[in-house]
DNA sequence: TAGATTGTTAATCGATTAACAATC
DNA sequence: TAGATTGTTAATCGATTAACAATC
């Protein structure tokens, strides 16, 4: 199948964790691959990469397997990594904190590039060590508009979550990345994408207490 | 269908969803609600939630709906969020930090009660702010060993992960939340669960871009 | 050519959803 | 009883996997 432009949301998913791979491959100096290899760097069935792959066209040779820097090339085209996407961060507490020192960008080009919080919050006014500017909330409005941010990453307390997230769509962003674990009521143009690592932690001990008990 | 003991995995990675929001319930004094309620608070269909349910007996009742606090009491006893869990956490960086600092324990019956990095970190000797301890990673073993610690957080740069995590394994973990990227290679009988910003965020500008173009 | 591995089809498996009889 | 909502069955949908012809 070539670009037939309804990718399945598995294969979507998984299209990031690929691109990583081949970046690996790529400074390990690995020019060529097949799908096995790839299929257990990520963790799933040959025939699953083979697949995902095939609703791109034909990256590889048959025989031979796929070369490493097309496919880093290719991917790096489709997950739009060749130019920089800037994201806002609201949010500055602990793992806002975290976020605003993650160096996304040291390997992918997207960046935060400013930060939001309440008015009493001491950093306001103030810079992250990296120099994020960190503004109060009722100011994400005039600063959004200003620059070319679509994507906002959200660390707020579950309470204040769906305020926030409507001031940020009112502001013109179209894409959350939200840890409040509330499922949020926004305008089905605005994509949202949750986090939820109290839900992770929990979810590894009742499958750990499976294993346990025989199944 | 009563307990039958084979939870399909995606009604087992809803059911800590399900547990958190019956404690809002709760909290905000609602006794009784029906599976529509359920439904759009975690942002799935009704008939998910009967069915999911379905699987650990007749919970509600016919005509009326479901007792808030007998769900809730029956998810607490499901998650064995009863009686607390101790966690311990490898990596002391940004994300080591965050969850260091987060109040898993305010929640949910578990907590981290002990850290470790390299011996070198400025941390390791000391506690953190809420006095839990960080030792050097050499002393896993014998913190673990002495402890009823079974699971544990690991946020380690990517190319120790796979060190880090046999050393777990070896002092006796058996389930690891890994924020690190990288597929590890562990004995079947260890539970791993991956926590990966990086692709969430990649993800989510994928899906916007899709949005974008039409489709 | 012989060997290897792709791209794709068909089979299987699992999850979601619609529909409704059971029943509170 | 009449109305509501469960629990469950059957239908649908989507994802994974096995198998293999195509072909480098």
């Amino acid at each position: 199948m070539t670009e037939d432009k309804l990718i399945p949301k598995a294969t979507a998913k998984r299209l990031s964790l690929y691109y990583r791979v081949f970046k690996r491959f790529n400074a390990e100096k690995i020019t060529k691959v097949n799908s096995k290899q790839i299929a257990e760097a990520i963790g799933v069935d040959s025939a699953t990469v083979r697949r995902d792959f095939s609703h791109f066209g034909e990256l590889g040779r048959r025989g031979f397997g796929y070369d490493v820097q097309k496919l880093t090339a290719f991917f790096a085209q489709l997950l739009h990594d060749t130019n920089t996407t800037n994201v806002l961060l609201v949010g500055i507490g602990n793992m806002g904190k975290a976020l605003l020192n993650y160096r996304f960008h040291e390997r992918n080009k997207m960046r935060i590039t400013m930060a939001f919080d309440q008015q009493s919050h001491p950093m306001v006014g103030y810079t992250s060590k990296d120099g994020i500017p960190i503004y109060p909330i009722d100011e994400i409005k005039s600063h959004v508009i200003n620059s070319q941010v679509k994507t906002a990453i959200l660390t707020v307390p579950s309470v204040k979550a769906q305020e926030v997230a409507d001031i940020l769509v009112e502001a013109g962003i179209e894409g959350i990345l939200s840890f409040s674990p509330v499922q949020l009521k926004l305008p089905s143009h605005v994509v949202v994408q949750y986090v939820d690592l109290t839900s992770e932690l929990q979810t590894l001990l009742y499958f750990m207490n499976q294993e346990q008990e025989g199944l």
